[in-house]
DNA sequence: AAGCTAATTAGGAAACTTCCTAATATCAAG
DNA sequence: CTTGATATTAGGAAGTTTCCTAATTAGCTT
C-alpha cells in the first residue's frame, strides 16, 4: 500500500496508467510513447506490477499489461480517508463517479 | 501537482498528515509521536509545506502546522480522474475495462 | 543580557531512484 | 537451429531521499 504511493509519485508511472485506463497495451507500445529507453519503461513498469498497480500477460513474443483498477481505488480510498475520515464503513455516495453499467 | 504524491509517497509524512486531519498541532507534539529525530521531523514538514499540503503559523516560541484540506482534495480528483475518467480531458471513451469487483 | 525552551539549518553518511547502454531471454517462423 | 522481433535483466553513473548529530536561530522570561 506504500508501494503504491510510491509508485504514483513518478510522472511517467502515472503517465502509464492514464494510458492503460484507456486500454490495455504491449509494453513496446507504452515504450514507443515515451521519451526514454525500452529499458527505463521496462522498469516503471515492474514497479506498477510490484506495486499491484498492473497485471502483465504474455501474448506471443510481447506482453500485454493491463490496469488493476481495484488498486487504484484502494488508493483513492486511503486519500479519502486523509481528507475526511468517513466514507469507509458508511455509503454516503456523494461522490457519484458511478457510471451506467 | 507532481509534489503532492512526492510527499504522499514517505509514511511518516501520511501519518503527519493524519494527525493534522484531526487538528492543527505543535512541531514538538508531532516530533514527539515518532521514533525520528526533531530535525527529520522537521524536514518532512517541509516536504508537506513546500507541497502545499500544511500551512505553518509560529506561535510564540512554537510553530504550529495545520492541514490544508484543499491540496489533499485535489489529489483525490486527480486520482479519481486515474480511476475513472472524469468531464476533463479527451473523450476517447470506447473503453471496456468490465468493473468486476 | 543570560538562560531556557522550541524549532530549524548545516553537513554528511547510507540507501534508494532514475536512467542509460550492453547483454540476454523468449517466442515465432523459416 | 538460425534469424528477427519483443521484451527483460545486468551493471553502473548521477542524482535524490532519508536520517542522524551538532550548531544555530527565535522568542520568552528573568
Amino acid at each position: 500500500m506504500n508501494g503504491v504511493f510510491k509508485a504514483l509519485s513518478h510522472p511517467a508511472r502515472r503517465q502509464i496508467i492514464a494510458m492503460l485506463r484507456e486500454r490495455p497495451r504491449l509494453s513496446g507500445e507504452i515504450a514507443a510513447a515515451f521519451d526514454m529507453s525500452w529499458p527505463t519503461i521496462t522498469g516503471h513498469l515492474t514497479s506498477l506490477k510490484d506495486a499491484g498497480l498492473v497485471d502483465a500477460e504474455r501474448e506471443g513474443t510481447s506482453i500485454r499489461y493491463r490496469l488493476r483498477l481495484s488498486a487504484l481505488e484502494e488508493a483513492v480510498a486511503v486519500l479519502l480517508d486523509l481528507v475526511d475520515a468517513a466514507p469507509k464503513a458508511d455509503p454516503i455516495g456523494d461522490l457519484d463517479h458511478g457510471r451506467s453499467d
